[in-house]
DNA sequence: AGCACGCCGACT
DNA sequence: GTCGGCGTGCTC
């Protein structure tokens, strides 16, 4: 069986025949390699990066796990044998086995666990693999024709005589031959059976007919476009790395419009006209057909790795980009992995996006593991952006200057819109003032109600962003003074106003149909009460939600045609998809809901952008809250004005006076990034630290407290054997209990990375920090909650 | 992650 | 007396 990766080596010439040692990685969470003695009629035929089924353990019970290296001795003695090669492929090309292997170490996560993520598991599973019967003359090639004339006629003679026509020295597939032979494959067989043919079943790796279409042009030629003077100076920075296949780190900061993707597209047909592949990852919520669309018209063979895809069409495109026959990946996190076999670029939109960060083992972030991919595949990255990261923004201007060796990386500032429209003009409104005049509670402001009016009145379209699900965020007790909190979390539970679909939870089968109290982080679902279950008193609705402001607009424009977008109502693909095509054509006037509507969105007809709380999301004990608020603020301020119409942006703040929202109000991402920049090096956060956070957890409070002094108390002896890490904790996290589990945590934070990964590895040497059901290490965790 | 070995409470 | 609780440790 040939491998699919032709840099792999050939097995090692056998020294000893009689010994031949792989070193396998198990799929669980051992953080060791074992070591099996390749049985003698596997030798030619195991290679490294297949997929082996192994006996583990005192019972012997059986493991599947990766081959990850070959040798002839094994510094263990006693060596099980393995039990069989499970997939002939070569699931893992040895560059992709390299950058696992980082992985590994830097996120002090177990090879298996690695190995266990980068292979889909419908490629695994081998899902639609089919089997394929090849059917082959037991007699010589040359003898064919005597045998023929032996047969004179009848079905023997008609089969061999398709061999002749075929001229096929390998076998011909069973089907296709007693089409060309006019007969059965009931006949073939008895023809075998009888001696005269002989069959043997293979897998059948071959791609599915979708895939067969040659490397052909685009749907549509791509448009002549004429590029700005901005875009022009990035891609005389970028097409030079990308035909001398450097390593290099470009951040391509670009305001909403200013034809970053036009850049990615020029760079991607360079890489393209080189007979390489391009990967390009989007947020989970961007992969929308609206993104996949610049990249279908453009490229012939674009394989598109949406959540929506079944098994069998995961390993199906698989197999097309392992093969090079898709010329351009585009997914969401995990499409960094994408076995391309000739990287010739990795592009990653929205640097910045948390989501990014997978929040399960192993926690590895995208971005990071694309940086880390290129400098393997020596490849350019590139990190597009409006909002960059301070992380990136940090570490770019920063950078040392280039000398020989040393990465290179490239500031790309895309100033302005490509297009000549203006920037929206964003107009701030003190809600503690706004409804000073006005009975009743009001989310809207008078002053976005009427810039509401006069944009649909001028027959142009809105959105409007509240970054908070349900109805009311507390459902409060004004005597105890009391919010109701979720049974196994340190939360607030919403009120929801209708039964939602919560299908993940058990508990949703019992939810009331006129309203419940839904936790956002277990699911759990109860009815809401009818007064406070500690003293009967009754109970009032606090906070907003989308479904609130959804009431409100009806009650306030009772003609407007919207679509409330949150995960509540967008539970399918299909049914964001319906909504984003129903406001592209006009039959919905505005879209209202959650961050989804935030990003990358492209309607030029809006010309009214409403933010209903700037603030909620800065509030947050988070180190990042300002720079999530900025972000957020900015991605959905950009998402007015797209068109030749100029675009306005309302924006309702309980902080007027914040620098954040002041910031936030000029688009001004310099002025933002510089002062925020300062608050993070006074108190010694990222970027100027980095940081590894450790998780524990237990259902019991006091035992969480004894195991967590008992973790902190190690912590603290292997911190004084490494200089320049500080310890901070235990102590509970900001959200102390989720799903019944309490959770506390520790902070190890450093100036320097080398000296982390230092400890982590002392640490992991020791072993008393991989109980993965206790105890979880985030590096350069995202999220403090 | 499994799974076995090991040392203390309520059962035939 | 022993069935079984889940704490600790190993897996080539």
């Amino acid at each position: 069986m040939q491998g699919l990766f032709a840099e792999l080596p050939e097995p090692p010439f056998v020294i000893d025949p009689h010994r031949l040692v792989a070193t396998v990685a198990v799929e669980q969470a051992i953080d060791r390699d074992l070591d099996y003695a390749v049985p003698t009629q596997l030798h030619t035929l195991i290679r490294i990066g297949q997929r082996v089924r192994v006996p583990l353990g005192r019972s012997n019970r059986s493991a599947f796990g990766y081959v990850v290296d070959l040798k002839n001795h094994s510094d263990f003695a006693k060596l099980k044998p393995l039990t069989e090669i499970a997939d002939a492929r070569t699931l893992l090309s040895a560059k992709l086995l390299e950058l696992a292997r980082w992985m590994c170490r830097y996120y002090c996560t177990p090879l298996g666990t690695v190995l266990e993520s980068l292979i889909p598991s419908a490629v695994k599973k081998r899902v639609g693999i089919a089997q394929v019967t090849l059917v082959y003359p037991t007699c010589p090639k040359d003898q064919l024709a005597h045998d023929i004339a032996a047969a004179k006629r009848g079905k023997s003679a008609a089969v061999l005589k398709a061999f002749l026509t075929v001229g096929e020295t390998e076998g011909i597939e069973i089907h296709h031959l007693a089409t060309l032979a006019q007969t059965t494959t009931a006949t073939l067989r008895k023809l075998a059976a009888g001696g005269l043919l002989r069959l043997a079943t293979h897998d059948d790796f071959s791609l599915p007919q979708v895939f067969s279409a040659p490397l052909a042009s685009p749907s549509s030629p791509p448009a002549p476009l004429i590029l700005n003077a901005d875009q022009q100076s990035a891609l005389d920075i970028l097409l030079p790395q990308l035909a001398a296949d450097q390593f290099a780190v470009n951040l391509l900061h670009g305001i909403t419009g200013s034809g970053k993707t036009e850049v990615y597209l020029r760079c991607i047909e360079q890489v393209v006209r080189s007979g390489k592949q391009a990967i390009v990852l989007v947020p989970e919520i961007a992969l929308t057909p609206q993104t996949a669309q610049r990249f279908t018209q453009r490229f012939a063979n674009v394989a598109i790795l949406h959540s929506g895809l079944s098994a069998t069409d995961r390993h199906a495109y698989w197999r097309a980009i392992a093969s090079g026959h898709s010329q351009v990946v585009i997914g969401a996190r995990s499409a960094v992995f994408a076995p391309v076999p000739a990287l010739g670029l990795l592009v990653i939109d929205e640097e910045h996006e948390s989501s990014y960060k997978q929040e399960t083992a192993p926690r590895y972030h995208a971005r990071d593991v694309a940086i880390k991919r290129a400098q393997i595949e020596n490849i350019p990255v590139l990190l597009g952006s409006a909002t960059p990261s301070l992380e990136m923004f940090h570490r770019i201007h920063d950078a040392p200057p280039q000398t020989d060796g040393r990465p290179q990386y490239h500031y790309i500032h895309l100033p302005t819109r490509a297009t000549a429209w203006q920037l929206p003009k964003v107009e701030l409104v003190d809600m503690k003032n706004a409804n000073r005049d006005r009975h009743g509670i009001h989310l809207l402001s008078p002053r976005l109600e009427d810039a509401l009016r006069r944009t649909f009145a001028a027959g142009n379209q809105a959105i409007l962003l509240l970054n908070r699900r349900g109805y009311s965020s507390y459902v409060h007790c004004p005597s105890c003074d009391q919010p109701i909190r979720c049974k196994y979390c340190d939360v607030s539970m919403v009120y929801h106003r209708h039964a939602a679909p919560v299908n993940h939870s058990p508990l949703a089968r019992y939810a009331a149909v006129s309203g419940q109290l839904q936790c956002h982080y277990c699911l759990a679902v109860n009815t809401l009460p009818t007064a406070c279950p500690d003293c009967g008193k009754k109970l009032s609705l606090f906070g907003l939600g989308t479904q609130r402001v959804e009431e409100e607009l009806q009650e306030k424009f009772p003609d407007l045609t919207f679509a409330r977008v949150d995960s509540d109502t967008m539970k399918h693909a299909r049914d964001y998809e319906r909504v984003l095509g129903d406001f592209g054509s006009g039959k919905i006037q505005m879209l209202m809901g959650t961050q989804m509507i935030a990003k990358g969105l492209d309607f030029p007809n809006v010309t009214l952008v409403g933010i209903i709380s700037g603030d909620t999301a800065l509030m947050l004990p988070d180190f990042r809250a300002a720079e999530r608020t900025f972000q957020l603020i900015t991605q959905v301020a950009g998402r007015a004005g797209r068109g030749h119409k100029p675009g306005n942006v309302v924006l309702q703040t309980f902080m007027p006076d914040d620098p954040t929202i002041r910031a936030a109000i000029t688009q001004d991402y310099t002025g933002f990034a510089t002062g925020e920049l300062i608050h993070r090096q006074q108190a010694h956060m990222p970027p100027f630290s980095r940081m590894v956070r450790i998780i524990l957890r237990d259902n019991d409070e006091k035992r969480l407290e004894q195991y967590a002094e008992q973790i902190g108390q190690k912590l603290r002896d292997a911190v004084a054997a490494v200089p320049d890490i500080t310890l901070q904790g235990p102590m509970p996290c900001a959200i102390s209990r989720i799903a019944g589990y309490h959770r506390q945590q520790i902070l190890l934070v450093s100036p320097f990375a080398t000296h982390l990964q230092k400890l982590l590895a002392i640490l992991r040497k020791h072993g008393d920090f991989l109980r993965g059901d206790r105890l979880a290490i985030d590096v350069d965790p995202v999220s403090l909650l």
